[in-house]
RNA sequence: GACCCCAUAGUUCAACGGAUAGAACGGGAGCCUUCUAAGCUCUAGAUCUAGGUUCAAUUCCUAGUGGGGUCACCA
């Protein structure tokens, strides 16, 4: 049983009726835990909620619990001071390896659909916001008790593939030589060609009606699979996907499936046509739109003059594929703010071409990664690149570390780097815009990444020299001896609220609140850590404190890794 | 023009109808013969405007202002 229950228990007992919301004091000179009187108030007919918080403290001091030290109302609420003994005993023996843990998910299968790279494009910074922010989703939907189902759906065909290979066909070397080219041989310096052509693509695109003519030929001949360009389309969507699969790597993520948009046009236009005789789709100006309009929504284009299959088609597809493999109760598609009308629009078309998929569909808004301006200095075009990013962030932990880098391996520094990355775009709600600042990003002190693996690193190197189990027989009978300080209790309060936590955030499809709450662990661990030694205590403080500081090390660790942030050892 | 997001210390973020609005960075003042100073302690500093709902509003509603996004053959 954790603490409220015992509470809980004591309220009942003191005749409280209906649900019971605790929150914290605002100052812990207060007390431990809070009770608002309001509506038990309301409940019981007419009394103020002070005079109601002062009979309900004075019959809980009444009631001499051992966990309960002093109930002192407090205007209209009920301030709880906690025994820090019977504290522990109830908090540290439950944390174990699947502490905050839970079983909601009851045999459903949940679809996390992220990252979706275009293939032929640069890999960016906000990529790199929507795995970070998928691949925590997962674990936290995972954590939950669902059964999890990464997919990643990769645009390999369309309008971007033929600005790219029109770039390749008008750059230097020829596109032909360019192919099998011996000094192309890492995935990096391949999938930089591919950026520039694309950028030259792109830019003729723009500015010049031939070369816009030519790209649009060349997106049909991608449809058409045309021998002209069939070997240099697929070598360089190998490339691509290549060197994808080298940053998924550096992130530790991994999909379950993989889906193309080459995969899905062709079906997808026999989707539009399909429906398109009864009337869910209709012909304007030439292409086939889906008549949003009619459901307050607006008007999209399906296919297009030539037929092609837009995004849109192919969306409908996938939606039929994605539950057909894997009968998933919902699919959340991690896609940044700006398409959030669309998926409104497409929802509702679905809705008619796959009537099961109602109410299962979720587009699940991350913010805008916004470039704040005179920081761009020293990367390529306008993009901030992911790979740029990482290898940038490391630079700067080896500046910063001196001399103690060099006796760190490498991949600790790069596992620093990317926690650095990682926090720095998690701790911002999902949906809330993101203002990313370099400087910021790569910041190793206070709210950061490497702050809480520093923290990490502090307790194993405490439980390196003197190993600990929280959940031992030993703690049951040690704590009654032990004087139980200030540090250690509010230790204790943050240690129990993590359940609680990991349960909320997937509910919210947040992990911003597990950084949150991370970082407030961290912070009162250090408070314990300046105030308390462990090492040196007394033999039945000093087993407490192991005990105390080897549960805070397993909540944090198991919190990192719900937001896919790997330790180390030292730093 | 229509629709969708957003607005909180100098800056980046919290607070999801309840107490005196919390952190971090930056500013000011301190702490390394004691388990890692990437740390800790103290300090100054904020709810866009106007109405409304409520015992209670940063939070809900309306209007305005300011920013971002989307709105036809692109993804």
């Amino acid at each position: 049983m954790n603490y409220p229950e015992v509470i809980g228990q004591l309220l009942r007992q003191a005749g409280v009726t209906g649900e019971l919301k605790f929150t914290a004091p605002p100052h812990t000179a207060q007390g431990d835990l809070a009770l608002a009187c309001f509506d038990l108030a309301k409940e019981s007919g007419g009394r103020s909620p002070a005079a109601a918080a002062k009979d309900l403290a004075a019959s809980i001091t009444q009631m001499a619990s051992p966990l309960v030290e002093q109930a002192q109302a407090a205007g209209p609420y009920v301030n709880f001071f906690l025994r820090g003994g019977e504290l522990a005993r109830l908090v540290l023996p439950a944390v174990g390896d699947d502490y905050g843990a839970h079983t909601l998910g009851k045999e459903e299968t949940i679809m996390v659909e992220f990252a979706h790279p275009n293939t032929h494009k640069a890999f960016h910074v906000g990529h790199l916001r929507n795995i970070v922010t998928g691949e925590s989703l997962a674990r936290l939907f995972q954590n939950a008790g669902y059964t999890v189902v990464r997919a990643n759906y990769q645009g390999d065909i369309g309008l971007h593939i033929g600005k790219c290979l029109w770039g390749l066909l008008h750059g230097e070397p020829p596109a032909d030589q360019l192919v099998s080219n011996q000094q192309l041989t890492t995935p990096a310096a391949r999938v930089k060609v591919l950026g520039e052509a694309y950028a030259r693509g792109a830019a003729a695109y723009e500015a010049d009606e031939s070369a816009k003519k030519e790209i649009q030929e060349l997106n049909g001949a991608v449809y058409t699979n045309d021998p002209s360009i069939r070997k240099i389309y697929t070598t360089t969507r190998a490339w691509s996907l290549e060197y994808f699969d080298t940053l998924y790597r550096r992130l530790d993520t991994r999909f379950d499936r993989l889906y193309f948009e080459s995969e899905m046009f062709s079906r997808g236009k026999e989707i539009v046509e399909e429906w398109l005789p009864r009337g869910v789709f209709v012909e304007s100006e030439g292409a086939v739109i889906f008549p949003g309009k009619r459901f307050g929504l607006h008007d999209r284009v399906f296919l297009t003059r030539e037929r092609l299959p837009t995004y849109e088609a192919k969306d409908l597809a996938l939606a039929e594929r994605q539950f057909a493999d894997y009968h998933p109760a919902h699919i959340y598609h991690v896609v940044a703010t700006e398409q959030s009308e669309y998926f409104r629009v497409l929802f509702q078309a679905l809705e008619a071409t796959l009537p099961a998929s109602r109410g299962r569909e979720h587009h699940l808004v991350y913010g805008w990664v916004r470039l704040r301006e005179g920081k761009m200095s020293s990367r390529t075009g306008q993009v901030v690149l992911a790979e740029w990013l990482l290898d940038t962030v490391g630079a700067k932990i080896r500046e910063m570390m001196g001399e103690r880098a060099a006796a760190l391996p490498d991949a600790t520094v790069e596992r620093i780097a990317v926690a650095a990355v990682k926090y720095a775009f998690l701790k911002t709600g999902v949906s809330n815009e993101l203002a990313f600042d370099l400087e910021r990003s790569v910041s190793l002190s206070g709210d950061s990444g490497p702050y809480l693996l520093y923290m990490v690193a502090r307790m194993k190197s405490i439980l390196r020299q003197q190993s600990a189990d929280s959940a031992s027989q030993q703690i049951q009978q040690l704590v009654g001896g032990v004087t139980i300080t200030t540090s250690e209790k509010r230790l204790l309060l943050q240690i129990a609220e993590f359940p609680a936590v990991t349960r909320t955030a997937a509910e919210r499809t947040d992990p911003s609140l597990v950084a949150h709450y991370l970082l407030t662990l961290a912070q009162r661990f250090s408070d314990f850590y300046e105030t308390c030694p462990v090492l040196k205590a007394e033999p039945a403080t000093r087993t407490f404190r192991l005990a105390l500081l080897h549960a805070t090390q397993l909540v944090l660790e198991r919190g990192l890794q719900l937001l896919g942030i790997a330790t180390v050892e030292e730093m």
